[in-house]
DNA sequence: TCCATATGAAACCAAAAGGTATCTCTTATA
DNA sequence: TATAAGAGATACCTTTTGGTTTCATATGGA
């Protein structure tokens, strides 16, 4: 199970969010992303696995390589954690409306 | 300026969520805060900078209190980064339909 | 079969992050 | 005017993280 922490742990580095950028275009090997970077192929590797335990990206097998492409669920728990957050400023918004609204007619009396 | 990755980088701890999700309810001073945790003032305070450097939170005087609440902005710019992502979904749903309704066409020449 | 290539994983290192203890500063208030 | 309460900053420690080097495994092709 991906834990939320986990995927915004994986959003929360530049080189994570470049890799990301770059499979927005095309579906990449480890060995094509590490062409794009100044980076050992280890290191490469490490932001892959932590982008995979986000959720962000998947992996499938093409006999010796390993095609990796995103993954929408990741960018789906993204997107309904923060709808949450609209929702709360949509309240608060809502509550001040009332609030002038009532202090309006209160006027009147 | 707030980078994007300051605001997820300060998303990726749980501590700082909870944080999050208790100032949703009402806004608190550093002090209500830590009575929540079982932290130290400096730990939490830590922990807030990092919040209002990922533009999550702000912070407003009263008296010799500084009162912590949950700032719009940080939350709109990561929905407004996720919200490409969806539109690079959408596009990529398009472009699967057009290629399966193009063979159907070809399959009546 | 032999070798080049794509990959994965472990050991290791320096820097950053999470956390505490301690000190200083400011502001209510008795 | 003391003094207690709220806050911020620094030094310090331990753990995690970003990165490399090195070694082992699997597969495609001459």
């Amino acid at each position: 199970m991906v834990q939320i922490t986990d995927t915004f742990k994986a959003l929360g580095d530049p080189t994570r969010v470049q890799i990301l950028s770059l499979l927005a275009h095309e579906d990449m090997t480890i060995g094509q992303v590490v062409d794009q970077f100044d980076m050992t192929r280890a290191g490469v590797k490490k932001h892959m696995n932590l982008l995979q335990k986000g959720g962000l990206i998947r992996v499938r097998a093409n006999g010796r390589e390993r095609i990796n492409s995103l993954n929408p669920e990741g960018f789906k728990t993204v997107s309904e954690w923060v709808r949450y957050y609209d929702q709360f400023w949509d309240d608060k918004l809502n509550a001040l409306k009332n609030l002038i609204e009532s202090e309006t007619s209160n006027d009147k009396q």
